[in-house]
RNA sequence: GAGGCGCUAGCUCAGUCGGUAGAGCAACUGCCUUUUAAGCAGUGGGUCCGGGGUUCGAUCCCCCGGCGCCUCACCA
């Protein structure tokens, strides 16, 4: 009787109206739960047979005409029921035949094993909790086989909760990155770290290479900038007092989007008083290492088809070396950027002199040698030109104590010891402005306030920023940051959604 | 931002050398009281991403646009 009958959303406002009528709400307020799903399952006892009361949404239904099997899922897990008109009633089980799959529903009654073996509940009492009016994807499954997975990224990326709904793996990647972020939170309360919350919005574009996003406040009639990271905060605070602080969250940058980038993703920024890049490259190991035996028992963890060793001591070699050993080109004996040009151009790669030896060097690094970096690799001592927050060695004034992790080719993590002498930093600071001037948009702003606070003193420290949406992609073992964010960025599609 | 690929039923996908479309699952109707990718019989369901062009006729060919994916560039 609808006005596009066939159209299954149609049909189900047609049941919700019937229920209505009869006096049946869809939409109840409150339901009485009083197990879990896999509590039941897990106490289950064939000869003694419990009453229970779960709810969950039905994710399959197969009717025998007076008889029926069906399997509602909650959080925790799944498990069979059987609704028979025997048990329940006519009415009830003319009523129960009419849900649909999707809808959540309370079931009552006593566990039993069925003939084939399965734990299952005897259905005395079904009573819908909320009815799901829009059809789900249908996925089935058999011996661990996928049949008609929910599989258009687009479709899963735009409505996550279908994704959620309908596929295991999804799920279980979510629930990995879940329980991966309490694990970092708390590897590093155990170490001592203190959790703090710095600015998301600032007036100064600081703490990395990258293009802010804007935004403004209306009373202090100003532009602020979305924090590209939270790091000058952060030294900020160890000049404080605080000697061992972490910020888990989210950092914005006004760039590409691709498999390894989104434009919000998280990081963790981790500072220790006391400490230097030494120290962060085993804070970082330990933590890595620490993780995959959490979740996987080994060090050994399946990514891609290849399996990645995370057991210690990770190799550490340093960013001149690195070069040379994959290309042959030696940066250190380099002294014009004419030179490295002609080197870089032997190899294949566009550059010009205007970038100055260290940005081709870097751009070399990024072309033809990061991606060899498979198991985890420390890339040390990086050049003071590409690194305008880090300490410079007490006897080579040309390098920085800094390291960038790379584990299967990509960047996973970015430490140094900390650069806190004002003098050196503002020299630093002025550097990057003048690029910034010349139509560099990634370089950094003078942030005055900053070089104030390090003239109250900043400590000897390190400090050390880790990708958690990589981090988790090496965990979940997938090959797009898309899979561990759950509501990745994506441009509207214009049409209205239904 | 550039190039390549894709977009067909709620989902997963066929297909039309240009004559306005089909399967499986889901839905609906009937049968079925131990099924589990339940089964059997029948039915309905589509602006074939949008707009324009060519053509007697376009979902298909051409152009423009939208969105996604992949590769590249920037970046973590």
């Amino acid at each position: 009787m609808s006005e596009k009958p066939g159209d299954i959303r149609s049909q189900r406002i047609e049941k919700i109206e019937k229920m209505r009528e009869s006096g049946i709400n869809p939409y109840p307020n409150r339901y009485e739960r009083k197990d879990r799903i896999a509590d039941v399952v897990a106490a289950f006892d064939e000869t003694k047979p419990v009453k229970v009361a779960v709810a969950g949404r039905i994710k399959s239904k197969r009717v025998m005409g007076k008889a029926s099997f069906g399997n509602v899922e909650d959080f925790s897990g799944s498990i069979q029921f059987y609704a028979a008109r025997d048990i329940m009633g006519e009415e009830e089980y003319a009523l129960y035949k009419t849900h649909d799959l999707g809808d959540h529903v309370g079931v009552e009654g006593e566990t039993f094993l069925t003939q084939k073996g399965e734990i299952s509940i005897k259905v005395k009492k079904l009573v819908l909790l909320s009815k799901c009016i829009q059809p789900l994807p249908v996925v089935k499954e058999k011996d661990g086989q996928v049949f008609d997975e929910f599989s258009d990224t687009e479709l899963k990326y735009r409505h996550r909760y279908v994704d959620l709904i309908v596929n295991q793996k999804t799920r279980k990647d979510f629930l990995m990155r879940s329980k991966i972020v309490s694990g970092i939170r708390r590897f590093l309360e155990e170490n001592d770290f203190l959790e703090v919350e710095t600015p998301m919005m600032h007036s100064v574009v600081s703490g990395a290479a990258a293009r802010p996003f804007v935004t403004y406040h209306n009373t202090l009639d100003m532009e602020l900038f979305l924090r590209i990271a939270p790091e000058l905060y952060l030294k900020r605070l160890i000049v404080g007092g605080f000697e061992r602080v972490f910020e888990m969250n989210r950092n914005f940058r006004n760039e590409g989007i691709d498999t390894r980038h989104n434009p919000e993703f998280t990081m963790v920024e981790i500072y220790q008083a006391y400490a230097d890049y030494n120290d962060m490259m085993d804070l970082t190991e330990r933590l890595f290492t620490t993780l995959a035996e959490q979740f996987f028992g080994t060090t050994d963890i399946p990514y891609q088809g290849e399996t990645l060793s995370l057991k210690g001591p990770w190799r550490r070699v340093r960013f001149v070396d690195a070069i040379k050993e994959v290309t042959g080109i030696d940066f250190s004996a380099i002294k014009s950027p004419a030179e490295a040009v002609s080197a870089a151009r032997k190899i294949g790669l566009e550059v010009d002199e205007s970038m100055g030896i260290w940005k081709i060097a870097d751009e070399v690094l990024g072309e033809r040698v990061e991606k060899t970096f498979q198991n985890p690799t420390f890339l040390t001592d990086y050049p003071k030109e590409l690194s305008p927050l880090s300490k410079s060695f007490e006897d080579n004034p040309d390098y920085v104590e800094r390291f960038e992790l790379f584990i299967a080719g990509r960047e996973m993590a970015n430490a140094f010891t900390e650069l806190n002498d004002p003098f050196d930093q503002k020299e630093r600071f002025e550097g990057q402005s003048k690029m910034r001037d010349e139509g560099d948009a990634e370089a950094m702003m003078i942030d005055d306030d900053y070089i104030t606070a390090l003239e109250y003193g900043l400590p000897p420290t390190g400090g050390l920023g880790i990708g958690i949406d990589r981090l988790i992609m090496l965990f979940v073992d997938t090959a797009s940051i898309k899979d561990t964010i759950l509501f990745p960025l994506l441009r509207p599609d214009g049409q209205q959604d239904i």
